[in-house]
DNA sequence: ATGAAAGCGCTAACAG
DNA sequence: CTGTTAGCGCTTTCAT
């Protein structure tokens, strides 16, 4: 059974159906894409052919002659990051309700391998491409455009695709807020490199702004690679607790997003600072990690199923030409989920 | 610039590029594929008509010529699951560094996706499929091995495919001991329904033994959808908190995986039972999540990026012919990392 | 209602 | 060293 000749046999192919039912390849053709004048009894011998023959359509010759692919490129930038498996997941899931199949692209953050991925995705020839991070390369950009395919761009952004996203600046607005109303003076941002870099500039830009309608200032920038003891605190290598100790030291921090937060909650632990008792934390995503009660972090929610469910939409509305004209932007809102994680400023 | 007339221009063919360099279409295929026996000036000029107008190869025609392609296949049970999430991103990688581009597909541990999924992956005459889970389906086995195209089963099981995986069943012996040498003497096993088949009852078969080796038992299974309240235990349907509460309670729980180790620690919090001062845990697969200091779990640990480099090579071996006969199984070995989730037994 | 024929873009012999 | 030719498996007019 196993070792069944036919089974050794390549791909039965659209001529062998043919000639197994007796009919032409155009007419097998015709039955295999359900179009109608095909008589119901020409139709069962093809089908019993099919059946008997196990055939099955190959895509590649069929894309090839249309010209098209129903494949959908999606650019991650670390499956391992929770947030992003988590929009892959979403992503997989509506392409596939909308007919298409997902293919991967890993960049690790690098920009160098996010140009080698989007190469290979055009030489699959696929019908559009979903960035769920961009490193804002250039060339990558250019490199895309001019094949004239679409793009889309979840949870991240340049200037010349569709673009499906939450309000970053709002997001990091509302995370910083929630501390100032907590009574935090002392506030800084948490940057981690994995970061796309228009979701931390929109981000940092909300902190900001946040900082300055409080009356609150200089904005801290700290930029880190966790579990390093130092980190780059506006621009000059410290060790990382300094930021949090001594007469000037930040009360509460606002994280570029929740690895990032949590990366930092785990150093906190470490040095034995407490949170939310000595620091504040509040991140950004909502993965579902963050729910854990050990966790329990304060965080900006994304929808990201809506994120995904809108993405796709709107690329495959653009490759079938249902949409037209210049880069469309669509923002969803984010919310802030309020846990453990942040407290009000313990009065000195 | 941007509105370029040749933006809008289909993709420049392998014809394109002959004439505009005045070569035949062969020469620049050798070109391209880089085929020595082309002299420096045509091969430069070659060169430069494919930047000019830009020509990209196109992988399908390429393919449906050679009749194969260097698609890999990639069945993945849950990509929101960090351990399918890290595997996923280490079987990318490796199968990029062996010229093969992964095409995932996400089953939700359902084995109707999981069919519609292989069928989508065939369809695209991938050349071998990866499966990071299988359900089991025996008509999946057939759909696939009818049409000889290799497969690997990465940390899960079947008798037909060549297998990488770990040693369940001694992970769930090594899981078990420890916590019998930690003087625990009533220990269950916790499940949860995501966990693929085979690898369950390895790790419950390892968790048995372990059990009868030490003169306990009766073996206690608890199947757990979290975060129910309830679970099935033996079979039959009770609140959870019954178990780990009166005299005869379990006070060591071996887990199917991290994922359940890590709800049931949350669940743990929820009804104030203290880890590991009321139960010990102990997960498998030691997700990064585990090594938060928060979470501590105590865990067997898998060698994922040895499982996905193993696999990929495996499977490229396969494709390639240079490994032949029956199929293959490698086993790689498993630690156990004590963290703080596991403590010896209180005497009461 | 069905069949014949012309490619899609490329590779792989084989000639020159 | 380079060009010619014959398909890969399928869709798509256009005849019949």
């Amino acid at each position: 059974m196993i070792e069944s000749p036919s089974a050794t046999r390549r791909h039965p192919t659209i001529l062998d159906v043919a000639s197994h039912a007796g009919v032409s390849k155009s007419t097998v053709s015709n039955v295999v894409r359900g179009l109608p004048g095909v008589s119901e009894a020409t139709r069962g011998r093809v089908r019993l052919a099919i059946q008997e023959l196990g055939y099955r359509p190959n895509v590649l010759a069929r894309q090839l002659v249309q010209q098209r692919t129903s494949i959908l490129g999606v650019v991650v930038g670390d499956l391992a990051n929770p947030f992003f498996a988590e929009m892959a997941k979403s992503v997989e899931r509506h392409a596939a309700a909308r007919g298409y199949t997902a293919m991967f692209c890993n960049t690790e953050g690098d920009s160098q391998s996010e140009l080698a991925g989007v190469e290979t995705l055009l030489e699959h020839r696929v019908a559009g491409i979903v960035f769920l991070a961009f490193s804002g390369d250039s060339r990558t950009m250019r490199e895309t455009l001019q094949h004239q395919i679409p793009a889309v761009f979840v949870s991240c952004g340049a200037e010349w695709g569709d673009v499906v996203s939450v309000d970053d600046e709002v997001g990091g607005r509302m995370g910083t807020a929630h501390l100032v109303d907590a009574g935090h003076r002392r506030i800084a941002y948490l940057f981690i490199p994995e970061l796309e870099d228009q979701s931390d500039r929109a981000r940092w830009d909300g902190y900001c702004e946040a900082l300055k309608a409080a009356g609150l200032g200089p904005p801290v920038r700290i930029s880190w690679s966790p579990p390093a003891e130092h980190a780059l605190v506006d621009g000059v290598d410290r060790p990382l607790i300094e930021v949090f100790t001594g007469p000037d030291r930040a009360t509460g921090v606002f994280a570029s997003n929740d690895v990032a937060a949590i990366a930092l909650q785990e150093f906190a632990d470490r040095v034995d600072l407490r949170v939310p008792g000595d620091i504040s934390i509040v991140g950004f995503d909502d993965v579902p990690m963050a729910g854990l009660a050990r966790i329990a972090l304060t965080t900006i929610a994304q929808p990201r199923d809506e994120l995904a469910r809108l993405g796709i939409a709107t690329i495959a509305d653009r490759i079938e030409r249902k949409l037209k004209g210049p880069p469309t932007r669509t923002l969803v809102d984010v919310t802030l989920v309020a846990r453990r994680s942040t407290a009000p400023l313990r009065q000195a």
